[in-house]
RNA sequence: CGGGGCGUGGCGCAGCCUGGUAGCGCACCUGCUUUGGGAGCAGGGUGCCGGAGGUUCAAAUCCUCUCGCCCCGACCA
């Protein structure tokens, strides 16, 4: 590709809209343009890149067997009620009517779709496995599009979804996915982790995360330092250890109560109090489907909203309002206490082991000291509630453990019979019952790849792009095009390297050596041949790479071969 | 959805408080000089000041409404 009739239009400054360095790279190296809040045009360098991910995916998935098809972004609601998640997706599923009024929706994802098709084409065992998967374009109405492409409305998605004829299958097929995202994202040239994660809204019973390590991801992920335990901060198990950094030795002390005037908070209380916030426990009413609960855990303690969902098997869950709180509790929102409370409680494992604490009394400025479990008050339920803290351990080796940001790039799940269920995707076994397929999904945020890739790749001087992703491999950079033997040198390299298959720029405007040299900067093309007539002279061209500072001067015969060389010793390096 | 901020030439911004008929840098066009890390000089074009309504002799500026974008938050008691 020529530059002068490519279309490559790069920003000398930062529009003032874009708050990452990914954001911000992207837009100044024409990658990407915005249109409309959350919604972007990838531009022709931007696409090529998007291209090479999908590639490396498309590579990847045959080779463990999945089947590409291409399903519409438009769907019909029918199935969409037929799962039930017309009503519980909520407002990120972006609905509208066509002109016969029927309900439709833009698919976020596809298991409905693909579960239809399936109930309609596969009826027997001798037809699964099967793994379909598609590179396609979704739509989520996200609640706050932030970070250009990395949070997008419309984004560029592969999902995939398999179907076994039972668990074993299942697992069998999460396993060969499991290792074609690690290739994927390893040939990627990305630095990433797969962690444990919840299953959110698309459902299921366990899954993983593939988080590219970053310190301006979205998400908190928790890593053992010892052991290969890691997991998003949402699911990260807490050990349960009984008794710690509580007196439990001690004997029940009378219950007392104790004035508290508008301490509200956990830190106000213990401060008041002088006592040490794990010595209180904190009350958090929630509203559970039809009904209400309350929650405890130790005052120093935060509760996971996921976790408490999954034990309570809540479809709904949110936290009451402040009204709600003082119609259960009979005082204004600050002094809960499970003492005398008349719902439901659930109480995080820790809670186990505290012996005289500090609750709040039910009443405006009260607060209770030693209150004890059962002696006081009942708990419905225990279980791990709450977050992971850095004091914890490693809930598989017991060592300690590390927090840190990922961006998440890929999501596998199993989810079970949950869709088949619901969506009647039978088939016949070899004894001729009919049963549920087992499925699995598994995504992959291309456009969010590239982003993240950026933001785990780049200097002040722009993007340093794995090779395996860049837009270009190699970039000629003619410095005076109009010199005839430096434009016939770049021409005879640039259709060289052209027919032996290499993707190549060649930077043929006539511009300052300068300007050249910082829109090659900007784009990051990882390898970088200069020819000017100063080393030509001499028979001389320059490579450079983009992650490097020094110039090496090769000959200009054979200058195609030692190129191609270096560019597959960057591949080997890469994969 | 709640709070905050911003919409002025292609991009980044000033002007608005205190109304008087729009400006700077970059980019763009022309010429000359320059030419290995975003050149210099000279000349030039570029705006329904997001939209609608209002106040006024006069509105980018004041008021009302509206649309769009960005940021923070969305309840841990």
């Amino acid at each position: 590709m020529k530059y002068s009739s490519y279309f490559i239009p790069t920003l000398k400054e930062t529009p003032s809209e874009a708050e990452i360095v990914s954001h911000k790279l992207m837009l100044r190296a024409g990658l990407i343009r915005k249109l409309t809040s959350g919604v972007y045009i990838y531009m022709p360098a931007g696409l090529r890149s998007i291209r090479k991910v999908e590639n490396i995916i498309r590579d990847e998935m045959n080779r463990a067997g999945a089947i590409e098809l291409l399903m519409p972004s438009v769907q019909p609601a029918e199935l969409w009620q037929e799962s039930g998640r017309w009503e519980f997706y909520g407002r990120e599923l972006l609905r509208f009517k066509d002109r016969h009024d029927r309900d439709s929706c833009l698919g976020p994802t596809h298991e409905e779709v693909i579960t239809d098709l399936v109930r309609r084409e596969i009826h027997s065992y001798r037809q699964m496995p099967v793994n379909f998967y598609q590179i396609q374009t979704k739509f989520r109405d996200e609640i706050r599009p932030r970070f250009g492409v990395m949070r997008g409305r419309e984004f560029i998605m592969k999902d995939a979804y398999s179907f076994d004829t039972d668990e074993k299958g299942a697992e069998k097929s999460y396993k060969r996915i499991y290792e074609a995202y690690s290739n994927i994202f390893r040939r990627c040239g990305l630095k990433f982790r797969a962690v444990e994660a919840d299953t959110g809204s698309i459902g299921g019973n366990f899954s993983h995360e593939f988080m590219v390590l970053s310190d301006t991801g979205e998400d908190q992920i928790v890593n053992c330092i010892n052991c290969d335990y890691a997991a998003n901060l949402e699911k990260a198990e807490v050990r349960c250890i009984q008794n710690n950094h509580n007196n439990a030795k001690d004997d029940p002390a009378a219950l007392e109560e104790v004035e508290t005037p508008d301490k509200k908070t956990i830190q106000e209380v213990s401060e008041f109090l002088s006592v040490s916030p794990e010595r209180l426990v904190k009350t958090i009413i929630y509203n559970v489907d039809d009904y209400l609960a309350a929650v405890l855990v130790r005052g120093d303690h935060e509760v996971n909203e996921a976790k408490l969902r999954n034990l309570l098997k809540a479809d709904q869950l949110e936290m009451a309002s402040q009204e709600t709180v003082r119609s259960v509790t009979g005082a204004p929102v600050g002094f809960a206490g499970p003492v005398g409370l008349k719902v439901k409680i659930a109480a995080d494992n820790n809670i186990k082991g505290m012996v005289n604490f500090i609750a709040g009394g039910n009443k405006k400025d009260l607060h209770l000291k030693n209150v004890n479990l059962e002696r006081d008050f009942k708990v419905d339920v225990f279980g791990d509630l709450r977050f992971i803290t850095p004091s914890d351990a490693c809930p598989r080796c017991g060592s300690e453990i590390r927090f840190g940001r990922g961006i998440e790039v890929g999501h596998i799940f199993k989810l079970g019979t949950k869709y088949s269920k619901k969506m009647k995707a039978l088939f016949l076994d070899e004894q001729g019952i009919e049963k549920e397929a087992v499925m699995g999904c598994y995504g992959i945020g291309v456009s969010r790849t590239v982003a993240a890739a950026i933001e785990q790749n780049h200097d002040n001087d722009g993007i340093i792009f794995p090779i395996p992703i860049a837009p270009f491999e190699v970039l000629i950079l003619p410095l005076q095009v109009n010199e005839k033997d430096v434009a016939e040198a770049a021409e005879s390299i640039y259709k060289g390297l052209m027919e032996k298959g290499i993707d190549v720029l060649l930077d043929d405007r006539d511009l300052r050596a300068g300007f050249k040299f910082k829109d090659a900067d900007l784009l990051g093309i990882p390898l970088r041949v200069t020819i000017g007539s100063r080393e030509l002279k001499n028979g001389k061209v320059e490579m450079k790479l983009r992650t490097g500072s020094e110039n090496t001067l090769i000959s200009y015969h054979g200058a195609v071969e030692t190129i191609i060389d270096k560019v597959k010793e960057l591949y080997d390096k890469a994969e």
